[in-house]
DNA sequence: CTGAAAGCGCTTACAG
DNA sequence: CTGAAAGCGCTTACAG
């Protein structure tokens, strides 16, 4: 109800001065035994907790790093946040985390909103390419490290994952049951996942010519996923098998099959990024490229951690799988709309 | 890269004191035009922000508001904090966010680490019932609004889902089509929704006992949600409805119908509670009991607002949606195991 | 209307 | 090893 306990209330009950009583609490060296077992007596009898604001106006760090991400709701975030926050609390760090909603402004304004109470950032960019964000980056005084987002020109710290190796490997074992046409909805081309696996789509049959890959980079939302299905599905040169970029975009692709009522596998074989919990429930089993959320976590904090304390740039290539199941068949005899 | 810009900077350049330059930008009203224009144009120049810490540890406030939830995956989760947070933004607050993975003593935890750092706070405890939450609360000396929770011995702000009410109009759809043994697989049993679902169904069928209903609260899981169909399908009175507690549960719920060969609704009917993205690809489409998840996120943040101006205490109990679908069904004739 | 001074609660050189 | 003093960057009575 009263004022809360200060360090002079510690002090005057252990009849110290205040800065011992901070040396102790800070484990100084330069303490005596007697001292310290006195204030910290009184620090347990008052109940003391150290004002942080004042810690970090003195100090000037706040052991608090501040993540922000597009959408909290995606359930790989929640791994993530769990084991980086476990990470960054066994170093003695608190995890804050706020919201942007894939909007680039908002990634800014969250930016300068916390960059006063942290010590360092966690990045997931809604637009790694956005002007005005590469230019708070860039103004940004506080160590952070990127997640799952690479801005190539800048040598920033991030972690990555090989979404390129993962497409590469169910976009062979596609071609290899035969597929000739292989259609790829993805999402937001401004972020490293839809890039990355833009790029190793595009080299990924150059010694192959006779494999067609068609790209549909735009959002991640069902919206995308089901009017590029129907496009495909009316195109001259219908793919044989269709790769959706993420369960947003595969809920657009599903309800574009059903409509269309084609069977998977045998009128098309698909394929989809990430789990879902509900997923198992669909017919056939979806083959899926899927990642470890949790050691992303641990690893983008630790890198952070490495940062703060001045520890050289690295950037972390993580392994995403790829889980084939029976949604992968080989084609169909060709058939063709008339 | 240097210090950054403090207000006897802009002071300086403005040539008056910092005292002034204060009384500028927090908009006192004693300032002539002249000086206020010389120090705006500094401000300005200068691209000076106050030090947010500084500005907490004088004035005792942050103009921060902390939200404490179980599980940010969780997609309710997401719009909620969409509408809140721009709420709270509009009225001069930014939003932190802090997971507590359904463990009463990171609740706790996260109070402490965030009670100096905020305002007031948002809270989604994740067991209402837990001694060491109750105690921590009430020694909270900042202001709070529970989300969905209810500490019925103390006088909170919250805003509450009218659980109990959806419950008792689905229990009632399916007495009406005939269903005279219904299941409720609920989840968490100390928290609101949970206890208000119970409540009002022990009380639904008072005056018609020829409706018996079963209850079996225990936890959001899809573990939860498996085990107990099991059961309930291989029980004496196996019921001819099944109500999910939420969309984990649901899932196990699921698991257990497809391991069984059961259809729904010939064999039995199911509702659920909450929507979620996948489910419009479950055959048939689930009855499903909904609700407005940003309505509450504002209502929420607009009474913490309240609280945070010294406005009277106020519950807001908001409503939820029944949405019949062709899960449900008359059951069929009897068919006991022999 | 404006400025000089004190102080929010800490930490950290600086003496001793 | 310990204490007194200065100061982190602000705001707010207090004079004028």
């Amino acid at each position: 109800m009263s004022r809360p306990i200060g360090i002079r209330d510690v002090a005057n009950k252990a009849a110290v001065a205040a800065s011992s009583v901070s040396r102790v609490i800070s484990g100084h060296p330069n303490v005596s035994p007697e001292m310290k077992e006195r204030v910290l007596a009184a620090v347990e009898a008052l109940g003391y907790e150290p004002n942080i604001l004042a810690q970090g106006l003195r100090r000037g760090s706040t052991q608090t790093i501040g993540l922000v991400v597009p959408d909290i709701s995606n359930p790989l975030f929640s791994e993530l946040v769990f084991h980086a926050e476990n990470t960054l609390n066994a170093a003695g760090y608190a995890l804050l985390i706020a919201n942007s909603q894939g909007v680039p402004d908002s990634d800014i304004t969250h930016l300068k909103l916390l960059r006063q109470r942290v010590d360092g950032f966690l990045l997931s960019l809604s637009d790694e390419t956005d002007k005005g964000t590469v230019s708070a980056l860039k103004q940004l005084d506080k160590p952070f490290v990127l997640l799952d987002r690479d801005i190539s020109k800048a040598k920033y710290f991030s972690v990555l994952w090989d979404h390129g190796a993962g497409i590469k490997t169910a976009a062979a074992y596609l071609a290899d049951l035969g597929h000739r046409r292989i259609a790829m909805i993805d999402g937001n081309p401004r972020v490293h996942p839809t890039r990355a696996r833009s790029q190793a789509l595009q080299s990924a049959f150059e010694d192959r010519p006779e494999v067609h890959i068609a790209k549909y980079d735009a959002s991640f939302s069902p919206d995308h996923g089901e009017r590029t299905t129907d496009f495909l599905l009316g195109s001259e040169s219908r793919p044989t098998a269709i790769i959706a970029g993420s369960v947003q975009i595969l809920i657009g692709v599903l309800r574009s099959l059903r409509r269309h009522k084609l069977r998977v596998p045998e009128d098309i074989s698909l394929v989809t990024i990430d789990h879902a919990p509900m997923l198992e429930f669909i017919e056939p089993p979806i083959a899926t490229i899927d990642r470890d959320c949790g050691d992303f976590g641990r690893t983008a904090a630790q890198l952070l951690l490495d940062r703060l304390e001045g520890r050289p740039m690295r950037k972390h290539l993580l392994p995403v799988n790829f889980d084939p199941k029976s949604s992968c068949a080989p084609p169909a005899d060709e058939v063709r709309p008339t």
